[in-house]
DNA sequence: AAGTGTATCAACCGCCCGGAT
DNA sequence: CATCCGGGCGGTTGATACACT
């Protein structure tokens, strides 16, 4: 199978002069490109169609949009690559009169690196000091479940001590490893509470319904926040894998810590699939970079602002991701459990579906990629649990609906994905 | 002013997909 | 069913513009 196009002499190519663009483009607006491999021979140029096809839609269709990007427009990307990676035809489609080329230059040229500055993955969209401990975090639990087949525990700690992983094992890392093992025992992993999204954001909202009189525990909103790289900019990164769930990273100093479970303190009972152990010491590290506040706006609003020393347009915490909405009907109309909160677009669930008295009364993100800082800022006053509570009664329809509801909305919203 | 490095952008290349034969 | 072929896409290249020393 030949690829003609190319092969046949004397067709031009490099740049196009203006009587090329010319006779392409009376001869477009005449008649239409119809079959592209016809357009050279009907226009008269010394052009393979593909050529004059690539011409057309990257610089004389006339409803281009000329000029450089906006901050909107750059932002939408981020958000958008986020979504769908590489697809530049795709988000070229989202952004009215700009072409896949233009964007992927865009990317590759300027975001890619000003991201890269930010310390972020551009592909990944993590902070790249996370990307790494999760790398690390990898090869532990690959040697864990090495040591695990081992003789002992011991055996492994102690082969640990003996290797160069850049994380450091003295006795007191030792006995964390030993006592997060005890709480995670290979053969109750999945029954038991692991340590994820859904755990700090439980601690999250309990934490903003139980506490609206003071709302004075931001940290709580930081890990959650933390936990979903909205940190971006910040040094300081914490990751957890799924396999080692047990563990945290500070990215800053490449230590590896153990959140201290207190499993006595506080459940009201609206979410009984999570557990109701509490993360406390760990967080302070996740904020130690931030100023962090809370205020009272109005006397019965209460928040938590939290300003970075830098920023980025946060595509992660605050978005929705294709990959969520594979799940089947199966699984979205068990348990409302807070993974379902996440699945969807996490302030537009609260803002809108989540509280129908809108609790939540203000949820404003203020963020810049370029700017000096950001400002996430939060008011609540708080009824989550009753809308948990009324998800408990009943989780199947509530949930499910709310599944089906953003399922559908997906493709209206960015087409049909490849 | 000249040289060098970097950024930007237009265009090409090669692969893939799907319809036609 | 296999092959052909055009269209579309993402990756890459090369020319030019621009910034800096």
């Amino acid at each position: 199978m030949g690829r003609r196009c190319c092969y046949k002499q004397k067709l031009r190519k490099g740049l196009w002069s203006p009587e090329e663009d010319e006779k392409l483009v009376n001869h477009i607006t005449k008649y239409g490109h119809g079959c592209w491999s016809s357009v050279p021979k009907l226009a008269a140029l010394q052009r393979c169609g593909k050529s004059c096809r690539l011409r057309w839609i990257n610089y004389l269709r006339p409803d281009l949009k000329r000029g450089t990007f906006s901050q909107q427009e750059e932002n939408l990307i981020i958000q958008l690559h986020s979504l769908l990676g590489n697809k530049w035809s795709q988000i070229a489609s989202r952004l009215p009169g700009r072409t896949d080329n233009e964007i992927k230059n865009l990317w590759n040229s300027s975001i890619n690196k000003k991201l890269r500055q930010k310390g972020i993955d551009p592909n990944t969209h993590k902070l790249l000091s996370v990307v790494e401990n999760e790398e690390k975090v990898s090869a532990i639990s690959m040697n864990i479940e090495k040591a695990s087949e081992g003789t002992s525990e011991l055996n492994f700690i102690e082969s640990h001590e003996n290797s160069n992983n850049g994380i450091q094992t003295d006795k007191s890392k030792s006995s964390l490893v030993t006592m997060t093992m005890d709480r995670y025992p290979s053969n109750t992993t999945t029954s038991a509470a692991p340590l994820t999204h859904e755990f700090f954001l439980e601690r999250f909202i309990t934490t903003h319904e139980t506490s609206t009189a003071s709302c004075n525990k931001p940290l709580e909103l930081a890990s959650y926040l933390s936990f979903r790289q909205l940190n971006y900019g910040s040094n300081i990164g914490l990751s957890m894998n799924s396999n080692t769930n047990n563990l945290l990273f500070n990215s800053k100093n490449s230590e590896m810590f153990t959140p201290q479970f207190n499993s006595s303190i506080t459940n009201d009972n609206t979410l009984p699939s999570i557990s109701n152990s509490i993360l406390t010491s760990p967080i302070a590290a996740v904020a130690s970079n931030d100023s962090m506040r809370t205020f009272t706006s109005d006397g019965s609003n209460t928040g938590i602002e939290l300003q970075r020393n830098s920023s980025f347009f946060d595509s992660n915490a605050f978005s929705w991701g294709t990959a969520d909405y594979d799940k089947s009907e199966k699984e979205a109309s068990i348990h409302p459990s807070v993974t379902d909160l996440e699945d969807i677009k996490w302030s537009e669930y609260l803002h809108n579906q989540l509280l129908p008295g809108n609790a939540i009364t203000n949820n404003q993100i203020t963020q810049d990629l370029y700017g000096e800082k950001s400002i996430i800022q939060l008011t609540t006053q708080g009824s989550l649990s009753t809308w948990l509570q009324n998800q408990q009664q009943q989780p199947s329809l509530q949930t499910a609906s709310i599944y089906n509801k953003h399922s559908q909305r997906i493709p209206d919203a960015f087409g049909q994905f490849s």
